[in-house]
DNA sequence: CATTGTGTTGAC
DNA sequence: TCAACACAATGG
């Protein structure tokens, strides 16, 4: 029940031609996760066939990694499916390497949170760089850069760029690392804000509703033609917060109280946010033809207490809130919240 | 020529 | 969506 009855085709003389010996160094690959070195590509195994001498059908060994496959010559290819098409990603030498490629890969083509091969890592800030350095190319250019083997270098040259800004020890905004204007301008259309509200008291109470301001309401929202299913009783709109959680409301209008409201699955947004009154709940669209809504929200804190919530500039990006403060405010910016 | 990666199919 | 398989296209 063990194999896959794998039967390498051992005529040849060149012994086993499926254990690619890692290119020691071949790049400095960013501390390859602990969890990959378990079986590693021991494959080479040689089943019997019983009594069989007739040649066996090379028989490639599969990978245990999700978007890779094995090719003809031993190495690893990489693919990734979207909208009922194959992209491909490139050939590796290494499986593990191919794994890694198809990660990058799947975290720009589907997001942070999309199911990877390894673990991703935890270091917070190093994540966003990438996240940020990620979705300010083209999914085109990052399958390019994958394809070269030249994704890690290009991520380090941009770290370094980081990292050099912030030489001294002090914390730069994303939007300074950012450096390239035209970068943030497309990164940023990955997804825009469309409007906030502080909540209420009775957004946050037992009513299980959420009032959405008319003004906002009718521009972004407009009942008559939502993609979603709508019937009399509204529609059903799906948000991710900055978790990647998806958040189900209904969403109607209520002719008695001539209001636009988010009603069922309100309270559990509620309650597993603690949300209170006097949080700011903002609301994002993601540019391209996906239109994904976002939600997120955030504590009332030195943000709009200092301010009635209009005059700053959000803009979120890939789990990020980036705030752009005017220069004639406080002077510095700060990210961190 | 070696190798890539596309065409295609069938499972999930 | 996904990988297995076959093999045409690719390019050095």
């Amino acid at each position: 029940m063990d194999d896959q009855s794998i039967c390498i085709d051992e005529l040849s003389s060149t012994s086993d031609s499926i254990s690619i010996p890692l290119p020691s160094k071949s790049l400095q690959l960013p501390t390859l996760p602990q969890s990959l070195c378990r079986l590693g590509s021991s494959t080479s195994v040689i089943l019997d066939c019983e009594g069989g001498i007739k040649a066996e059908p090379r028989k490639l060994p599969s990978s245990k990694y999700k978007g890779v496959v094995p090719q003809p010559n031993g190495r690893w290819g990489v693919q990734i499916y979207e909208k009922h098409q194959r992209v491909w990603i490139g050939t590796f030498n290494a499986e593990d390497e191919a794994a890694m490629a198809y990660d990058v890969a799947v975290k720009r083509f589907r997001g942070q949170d999309a199911v990877t091969n390894f673990k991703q890592r935890s270091d917070t800030e190093d994540c966003g760089l990438e996240a940020f350095f990620l979705n300010s190319h083209s999914k085109d250019e990052i399958v390019d850069m994958l394809r070269k083997h030249a994704y890690y270098e290009e991520l380090e040259r941009y770290k370094r760029r980081y990292f050099h800004a912030n030489g001294d020890g002090k914390r730069v905004s994303m939007m300074e690392a950012l450096g390239d204007p035209s970068r943030l301008g497309r990164a940023a259309m990955a997804c825009h804000i469309l409007f906030q509200k502080e909540v209420t008291p009775s957004d946050v109470g037992k009513l299980n509703r959420f009032v959405i301001p008319k003004q906002h309401a009718e521009k972004h929202f407009p009942l008559r033609n939502l993609t979603s299913p709508t019937t009399s009783k509204g529609a059903l709109l799906n948000f991710i917060d900055s978790g990647g959680k998806v958040w189900r409301f209904r969403y109607s209008y209520w002719n008695s109280s001539h209001s636009y409201v988010l009603t069922r699955g309100w309270t559990r947004f509620v309650k597993e946010k603690s949300l209170r009154a006097g949080d700011i709940v903002s609301f994002y669209q993601s540019a391209g033809p996906e239109k994904q809504l976002h939600i997120n929200c955030m504590r009332r804190s030195r943000l709009s207490r200092a301010r009635p919530v209009h005059p700053v500039q959000i803009v979120r990006l890939f789990g990020v809130d980036i705030f752009k403060v005017s220069a004639t405010g406080g002077g510095r910016d700060s990210d961190d919240g």
